[in-house]
DNA sequence: CATGAATGAGGGTTCATTCAT
DNA sequence: GATGAATGAACCCTCATTCAT
């Protein structure tokens, strides 16, 4: 049984990433979850409120895995890299629509709860990151130190762009929209071509 | 001299780079610009035929520079890759209003001039990279030759994300805001990093 | 032990004071009450209701005490009128949050049920005041028979606009708005000056 | 030929006199003013900065008046302020329905531009009547110096208390609501009675 | 007897655009 | 060609009240 409060929740996800923030009203959300429209400012406050809380809801899902991979002490750092790209690239194809919605607001919007979410969150795998190339270079698994921060935007630019860019590709290769097979095989690329890359920039070499 | 008409154009570029288009009202631009309202729809016809103005005077400018060099023949395939990365690099830069906004409303805009716009452009940049990629590849310059979606989805995703995330890696790194020697070498570097991932997708060694 | 139903009513009386009717929301009142906001429908019907109740409530009281002291055979016509006066006094002031309500009311609500109950009271008033005025002056008491309702309104005129002055005459004199000694020194003053005011309009003279 | 932007300031007016400031929508002003609704926003920015409007021109118009008549020098104290009450009774009487929003406004309403402008205009007055007082005073035309406050309020109080309660004292008398001959005569006889009781509040007999 | 989730109407305001001048 | 007053639709939100529990 799905509460209202969650139809709203995942009605305005889905408008928001489809539309925008802006363009959609909570006229079009009220209707799409079924409910009656002052349900928006009752259960949140604003329609405002309503995002921030749809960020808050996601962005908690995506903080847990991280920190169990790297507690994981049977795993190198390579491994923790490695499998920290797998959640991640099919935690973007998972939440397409929410990550949608986060790379619109986080060029636009001024919110500072949401902007504040944003930072922490990327403020966190940048540490992550560093501390797991500093780990691997020290131990002599890496032999390349990267600049962290082009390591950073290489990662996420790489799976949000080739994510978006998908629609268009498949036109470029003359692929049916519908074909979903593509699709399966194109993410599973991606993540190979992510984790080549990353290896490249480490200078990680695989025994 | 300047225009009414360039004094908007300019103004609105601004405002929906800082706001988002949506959140942007004709009001703001027309205050900005320092005109009457009336004029955005007299002189564009409505708010969102200046948006599709604004993409067709941006994206004319930038087809012009690649024809240029793919047409070079004094430079091999290799020369040809970096110096369009540079012409990117530099432009995404100085351009990076414009470019804000490209990246929003590519998110969201159902506007179809505008998404021919776009695609027509990427397609165009498929082609040049899979024509490169492909005389590099036969004439052994290159020793690989990658998936062009990913190689596009690569190139791309690094330069926006890179330039996106500045301010958050500055304060990663303790940077003061103002500092723009630090913009200088960041940017240098990512043009240096860009050119490293695609070698290495390439299998491109330098002499 | 003051009840839920209490509690209400004393904190609308309160907000309706201080904010006006209309601009006191249910919300508000269930808050300030601490009680669901249903509970005002549930207890007195509708908000309008509950206004109703809180007239009917406060003007039952002050209808009371008049009728003792017209009916004390002891008193002269002029002791009566002064014991009014005193007591009016003395319960405006006491009584501040809810006059506030009412002269805000008489001069903008529609309600029925309040017209009638402000008509009866001031209708009453008049009957009292003229039966003494009439008495006193065929006992040769006073020697003038002033318009009736012109020394209502006078009566009534000054003691209103008195407790609402006040802030602003305390601000004129340069006195601190916490000094309750002057407050006490001005009601004295006050009900001493509306006393001397009627004699004149009377023309009573006291031994 | 009266503007648009006046039709709405008088049908404004009408309303919040009849019914509030709050219960008065600005759809029932639009429509009382036969203009769009939008208008009201237009030309003022907001319903309550159109209330603003409206106390700054008609306290302007008020101030006007008592400025000439101290400055008279053929006048003397008494008839300086006979002269105040005389002009102050007719423009209460013409103004009735801004006064009704005066009287009303000035108990809830926690606007700061209209809490000044009341503040002002009722200081202002307090300091002319303190003068003449004292110059009467001093001059020996007049016996009393009375509570400048209590003077105050008892010829304010008189005069908004006679004329909202004029229609409950015609239902006293048992006189038709649509007799304004007894309005005529009740105004003149209001006129009279004021002074009467300034004249005993200040000590003053006509020679 | 009491609750609080849910309602639908209406609130004030802002919007992009039009049109008489 | 250019203006700015004026428009009506739509915006988000809050309101008093209801009703199933």
């Amino acid at each position: 049984m799905i509460s209202k409060e969650e139809n709203i929740l995942f009605a305005a996800e889905k408008l928001f990433s489809e539309k925008g923030f802006e363009k959609t009203s909570t006229r079009e959300i009220s209707r799409a979850a079924n409910v009656n429209i002052s349900m928006i400012s009752y259960y949140f406050g604003s329609k405002e409120k309503l995002l921030e809380k749809l960020f808050e809801m996601r962005m908690v899902e995506s903080q847990s895995y991280i920190q169990e991979i790297i507690a994981n002490e049977k795993l190198n750092v390579w491994e923790k890299i490695s499998l920290i790209v797998d959640r991640y690239t099919k935690r973007v194809r998972q939440m397409k629509v929410f990550y949608n919605i986060l790379q619109t607001e986080q060029l636009t919007n001024k919110n500072e709860r949401i902007i504040t979410f944003l930072k922490n969150s990327k403020l966190g795998y940048l540490k992550v990151y560093d501390e797991l190339c500093r780990e691997g270079f020290e131990k002599k698994i890496f032999k390349k130190l990267p600049n962290i921060a082009l390591l950073h935007a290489t990662l996420n630019g790489m799976m949000f762009y080739a994510m978006n860019g998908l629609p268009m590709y498949k036109e470029y290769f003359n692929v049916s929209k519908d074909n979903s097979d593509f699709d399966d095989h194109y993410f599973e690329e991606l993540n190979l071509h992510i984790k080549q890359v990353l290896k490249n920039l480490l200078g990680y070499e695989e025994n």
